[in-house]
Formats: C-alpha cells, structure tokens, sequence
DNA sequence: GTCTATAGCTTGATAGAC
DNA sequence: GTCTATCAAGCTATAGAC
C-alpha cells in the first residue's frame, strides 16, 4: 500500500472539517480518530495543522470531481447532471442526520480571511468544480462565456443550497433549488440554439 | 441609553463571528475589540459565548431583514431589489478587503451539527429573510407556493455566490449569479400572468 | 526513523476581592 | 453589583527517549 496512516488521517480531517470547520477540531481529536499515534501527525504532515487542512481540502475536491465526471459520462441531459448531484447531496444529509454538507465550505468561509494558503486551496476546488460544469455546457452548445457563467451560478446555487438545508435540517431548499437550477439551464441551452 | 457596553460587545462579536467564525474568535478578542473590561461580558451574557452567539446572530438577521425592506420599498421591480441586495455584498466585500460576507452564513456552517441552539437561530434567520423576499413576490401575483420556492432559490444562490466571491476574492460570482437569479425571477413572474 | 511525553499558550468560565 | 485574578482544559508544536 501507498501509505495507510496518511490515508487515515486524512479521511478523519475530512470528516470532521466538513462536520465541525477548520478551527473547531483540534488535532488531537483527529489523530483519536484516525487510531494513528499523535507523534505520527507530524511525520506525515511537517507543516502541522495548515498542511493538513490543505491536503484534506485538496482531495475532497478531487473527489468530487470524479464525482461530476462520473455523473457527466452516464447522463445525456446536462440539467440532469445537476439534478442528480443536488439529489446526492440530498442523500448524503439524510444518510448522516445532516451532517454531511459540502466537504470544503465550512472551511472556505472560516479560512477565507484568515489563512491565505486555505483559501487559495478552496478556490482553485471551486475552480475546478466551475469548469467541469463548464465543459459539460459547451459541450451542449453554449458559447464558453455563457456556459462559464452558467457553472458559477449553478455551482453558487448549490452551495447556498446545502447551506440552507443543513441549517434547517430540511431537504426542501435543496429540492427546490435542484428544479429551478434545473430549468435555468434548459432555457439557456434552448434559448442558444 | 438602554445600554452600550451591551451594543459594544454584539458590534465586536458580529464583526469577528463573521470573518473568523464562531470557533475561531476567543472571547478574550471580542472583549477586548469591544474596549470592555472582561468581567462584564459574564454580567450582559451570563450564558457565556453561546448566548452571545446566538444574540448576535439574531441581531444580524434582523438588521438585514431591515435592509431587504427597505430596498423593497424603494424600488419597484422585485428583481431590480434582488440585484440591489447582491450589489450591496459587492460593495461590502470591496470595502472590507473580502472580509464581510453574510454575517451569519459562517456560523451556521460551524453550528449546523455541533451546537442546537446557534443551528436553530440561523434557521430562523435565513427563515425570515425567505420570508421577507417571498412577500414581495407574492405582491407581484406569484402564488404563495410558487413565491415560496423562488425565495428559497434566490436566498440560496445569494449565499452560494457571497461564499465563491469571497474564497475567489472577485466580485465575479456575485455579479454573474445576481444577473442569471434575476432573469429567473423575471420569467416567473411573466410566465404567472 | 517512530512516537511518547510535555512545553508553552490560549481557551471559556468563575471564585472571591472590592 | 463590578470586575480582577486565576482556574482547569484545550490547543499546536516539539524535544528527546527509544
């Protein structure tokens, strides 16, 4: 194997960043639920807490990448892409009593005007996830400017929306916003043609 | 006066609760930005950090229920008050070096599954500015179910869009979502009629 | 090289002097 | 009643034993 222990405790940073923020879990909780020894941390992570947070963020994003691509390669209708992604979301918040929102806005926000390293890492994720959208809707005809704008509005929506469901324990605004994102993007690609 | 010390103590909470978040501000920092002795903090909020939290968060919401009716009485157009309400977070994020987002967006993050009462209040603050938005589709002729959910949409993709401008540090996400969210707005008001 | 034990700080909260 | 001084517990980071 590649390396277990790194492995470990980045799938229990992830968990709980995504759960509690950045600043709201300690270490030591992490490398408690990781099983890993405390000494360990910092073997594999020099730069301590920061670095951590970094790669966690980093690979939750590339995961749910592959996540949009996956969907992008089964469905043919690119507003059933967004659809299908809300409804994971959806899924995910029921599964773990709403816990389980988006793995990098907590952090985002919390990091946005605190730690510049963090930050930079959470846009280029939102980055990422902008254009993977984007190419979808290229794909579908949209001129670049269009498609590009309409990612940012999607991915937006999305955020707000888990946001909103999370707080209110309530999977309605998330629904909601999955259908009018939804249509917002048949206009645009039936409008375009 | 009703009691300053008070209103010194929720101005400095509201502006370090919203750039670094609720878990990352010590009380130590908030008492002294708020120029008060460390004593009377425990006197105003005998609950401690969780009843200043929560009383913040309830200030904040209620001072930009305000805002959103105040626009909503001056302008005409309902989605002429929505594009004013995300050029005033452009505005905000540009004057404060993309410090000042959504003051309880942040929170609500943190306090979704780590503490009951903070979640509860930012649920009914989101919950009051939807309904302050909804009200004013409705006087557009929407139905009440129909003004409901685009309420919930456009709050969503405000908070989404404040969140990817402020990781981004670009006004970018802000403008695009306030234009497209306004476009939606305006069709389903034409399409009800 | 691995990891335990601990240093040095900061946190939220309170006891007790005035 | 007001507030200072202090508390125990948590934090991140590291020195040094194996």
């Amino acid at each position: 194997m590649t390396d277990g222990t790194r492995e470990r405790f980045l799938d229990a940073s992830a968990r709980l960043f995504r759960r509690q923020g950045y600043a709201g879990t300690g270490l030591k909780l992490i490398t408690a639920e990781s099983g890993a020894p405390w000494g360990s941390l910092y073997h594999h992570f020099p730069g301590g807490k920061e670095e951590l947070g970094v790669a966690t963020i980093t690979r939750s994003g590339r995961r749910y990448e592959k996540v949009l691509h996956n969907l992008a390669a089964e469905a043919t209708d690119t507003a059933q892409i967004i659809e299908d992604y809300f409804q994971l979301s959806v899924e995910a918040l029921a599964a773990s009593d709403y816990a389980d929102g988006c793995p990098v806005a907590t952090v985002a926000l919390e990091a946005a005007s605190t730690n510049e390293a963090l930050r930079h890492c959470c846009a280029e994720v939102f980055a990422s996830w902008q254009l993977a959208l984007a190419e979808r809707l290229e794909a579908d005809g949209l001129a670049p400017d269009a498609a590009a704008e309409l990612a940012v509005f999607a991915l937006a929506t999305f955020e707000g929306a888990v946001m909103l469901s999370r707080t209110a324990r309530d999977p309605g605004p998330l629904r909601v916003s999955a259908r009018l994102t939804a249509r917002a993007i048949r206009t645009a690609i039936a409008t375009s043609r």
